[in-house]
DNA sequence: ATTTGTTGACTGATCGATCAGTCAGGATTT
DNA sequence: AAATCCTGACTGATCGATCAGTCAACAAAT
């Protein structure tokens, strides 16, 4: 089946689908949907190639079974880091915002591996824009609905503008990956991840605000 | 010859040439780099396919050379658009990003396919990082020169932040696309390109300008 | 308690299709 | 006639997918 949870009793089952999964997410971050191989696969997961059509049909539900399971987790952690914003707070737009962005930069909501399909997600076509729409947007429209809230605004379109540019910066941070270490000579250091959120949550929070005013 | 330049007098040989680089510019755009087949790419131009070995050696070069020539124009739109930036204006920060943005969304600067490519580019792997730092690098280091200066900083780690996370916005507005109609519920029209710039400006200035502020 | 079904997990071998790339030679231009 | 442009026919490699069949585990029947 390749419905998961296989481990009812014990929990401590790593059945070879996991291995498949991880395999297949480095993957597939690495080289593209495209670029992926079913052959590099199996050999990353140390497994036949014949099991992960066996588990999973095919390349196309394989894919997909990684984008659902990362989407599910970084979207719960969304939810959660989002409802424990204040709305009537001052800074409720940039707790708005790091609810957006932590979970799909940090470990949790998935390895670093994940973050590049996550910004070619967006960036893709039709295959990834349709599991974008299942898996992402759903979700976004809640953050929408605060943004607009926060805003005081009747309609959406301005938050909805605002989510959308939000996430460009975001997906410029996870692409950039030594890219401003290059721009600016490689002096500079690996930057902590906190402090790059904190310049992410910066940048937008100014950019939404500047959108909003008349 | 890959060499490029072939009409050195008249500059009027719309040759087959042309023909494989429009129509490899198009299969580019809508399958990537892995995607695209050299067999698609002949029949949409009308060629044999050993015509794009002959004149262009590998896909990897009929590649390298779509992105090559649409950078050229494009970097110098933008260095066009940038040299008329009066940097002590009070809008010299909208100018700066008016210089960058409107090439790449502008028919002039590339069909609506090259766009698709200029944004993968960006979220790319090796060689897309590769040809990025050899196309795009050297113009984009004149605007973080120019967005520090407008700053007023010293050093240029502010500035190149605000590069990236600006064309980071540019991005998410291409690879949007019928999104954001998505996410508002199909009501709103098309919007104008016009408008749209005038969004990504106000939101990048204002992100800018937050990010900057100590 | 041992034999006999039945199942799910898994693999090696191989399928047809498609991939990028090659080459000899015809066609066209100069 | 010499160089350049261009094509049909082809190659080896690799792609995703399929197949028959092995193996361990568990249940049913004896």
């Amino acid at each position: 089946m390749l419905t998961d949870d296989s481990q009812v009793k014990t929990g401590l089952k790593p059945l070879k689908v996991d291995q498949i999964l991880l395999a297949a997410e480095v993957e597939f971050a690495e080289r593209g949907f495209e670029g992926a191989g079913m052959k590099g696969i199996a050999k990353r997961g140390d497994v036949s190639q014949a099991l992960l059509h066996y588990h999973f049909g095919t390349k196309d539900k394989l894919y997909a079974e990684v984008i659902a399971q990362r989407s599910k987790k970084i979207n719960e952690e969304r939810l959660g880091l989002l409802a424990q914003v204040d709305l009537t707070s001052k800074t409720a737009l940039s707790g708005i915002l790091n609810a957006l962005f932590r979970p799909p930069l940090g470990p949790s909501g998935g390895a670093r591996s994940y973050a590049r399909i996550f910004s070619g997600l967006i960036v893709g076509r039709e295959r990834d824009q349709a599991l974008v729409k299942e898996h992402y947007d759903p979700t976004a429209q809640k953050f929408i609905e605060s943004i607009r809230i926060v805003l005081g605004h009747d309609d959406r379109v301005v938050a909805a503008q605002s989510y959308t540019l939000a996430l460009g910066a975001l997906i410029a941070v996870i692409a950039r990956d030594g890219r401003v270490e290059r721009l600016m000579g490689e002096s500079r250091q690996k930057q902590d991840i906190e402090e790059i959120l904190e310049q992410l949550i910066k940048f937008s929070t100014g950019g939404v605000l500047a959108l909003a005013a008349a």
